[in-house]
RNA sequence: GGGUAGUUACCAGAGUGGCCAAAUGGAGCUGACUGUAACUCAGCUGGCGUACGCCUUCGGUGGUUCGAAUCCAUCACUGCCCA
């Protein structure tokens, strides 16, 4: 294997078992791991976020994974932000002469590194939210409107991302913000291919051993140490309904069902961006995960 | 055994003579997404067809009617109540 790549990128969905293959693949070529998951980068939020911390050690060796708990629950990470860690940490493997592997299942954070988005850094506005709260679609459409030119196209098909662009908008006006250019990365792309059948019954284990592990508890603690329900749930997934659970909205089978869908649901969503990147031009080479792990190490190494 | 309510598309559930391939919700599928993305949003969802459309459906069978998911008879099954 020529080692002339600059990045390896690991996608896939969830439970899709993108994270020991990483590791194996890092372990093989004395790699490092970027962790493209916009939730795992907060600390204590490990069962509910799937953090597999297990799977990083391959034979004794500790793999290095970056942008894993790098932030407080209740703070608020983002696409910008993780675009500026990516770059920190990716020149940082470089320059020790490693190779990155960036590997995650968070389709908006992988291609705005890959492609190089030009993203601004602009802070939530309040007072702004505030004061378009209930507009609907069209009021909020003809207000953007009257801005002159947006620069990056921000789609606005509802009113949550509306309101997102006219925040972009308005802070524009005010100030000549920091803009931060970086050139797209040529990545040799690796996707984990599960059949849809597959899938289904892995989320399903998953969950299930999961609420074995504790996952209760852990979201437990996170509201005892002061994080509010509200915050949990803008979370999603786990700790939404886990939390709608502990507060008595959901009973324990309501939120197991409901959860279980939602995450099958998300789990499509993740390919349908996949399929989407295929379309903008991206070259996802698929590998069966169902396929021994020695094995698809194997193959992936010497075709190279 | 008697009474009673029901049986509608994957599920729940409206519809009680023509405007019904059948409301609505859920699930499912497909998709959008350069800014909260584990978010948010859109389309499709009996069969065939690009489409006007055509064909097969509303427990089974048989009727009434120009016309039935809707009315009648009967059979089957299910829930509830009384024995």
């Amino acid at each position: 294997m020529s080692y002339e790549l600059d990045l390896i990128t690991v996608l896939g969905p969830t439970a899709s078992g993108k994270t020991s293959f990483a590791a194996a693949l890092a372990y093989r070529l004395n790699a490092e791991i970027i962790s493209a998951d916009s939730r795992q980068v907060y600390r204590r939020m490990t069962i509910g976020t799937g953090k597999d911390l297990a799977d990083y050690r391959v034979n004794g060796k500790q793999i290095p994974a970056h942008l894993i708990d790098i932030c407080e629950p209740g703070e608020k990470y983002n696409v910008f932000r993780f675009q500026h860690d990516f770059h920190k940490v990716f020149t940082d493997i470089k320059t020790r002469g490693k190779l990155p592997i960036l590997c995650g299942g968070t389709g908006l954070y992988i291609e705005s590194v890959l492609k190089g988005y030009k993203l601004l850094d602009v802070p939530e506005n309040p007072a702004l939210r505030e004061s378009l709260k209930g507009k609907n679609i069209d009021e909020l459409e003809k207000i953007l409107q009257s801005y002159k030119k947006p620069h990056n196209k921000t789609e606005t098909d509802s009113c949550q991302r509306a309101i997102r662009a006219i925040e972009i908008e308005e802070y524009y006006l005010r100030q000549e913000p920091e803009i931060r250019e970086y050139e797209p990365i040529e990545s040799l792309i690796i996707g984990m291919d599960v059949s849809r059948e597959l899938r289904r019954e892995k989320i399903s284990r998953r969950l299930k051993s999961r609420l074995e592990e504790g996952m209760l508890d852990e979201v437990k603690s996170l509201m005892e140490s002061g994080i509010s329900a509200e915050e949990l749930i803008y979370y999603g997934l786990e700790y939404k309904y886990l939390t709608l659970h502990l507060i008595g909205k959901l009973s324990y089978r309501e939120m197991y069902d409901q959860l279980e869908i939602a995450i099958h649901q998300f789990a499509k969503r993740q390919m349908t961006w996949f399929r989407g990147m295929e379309r903008r031009g991206f070259k996802i080479h698929w590998i069966d995960a169902a396929t021994p792990l020695p094995d698809l190490i194997n193959s992936v190494t010497s075709s190279e």
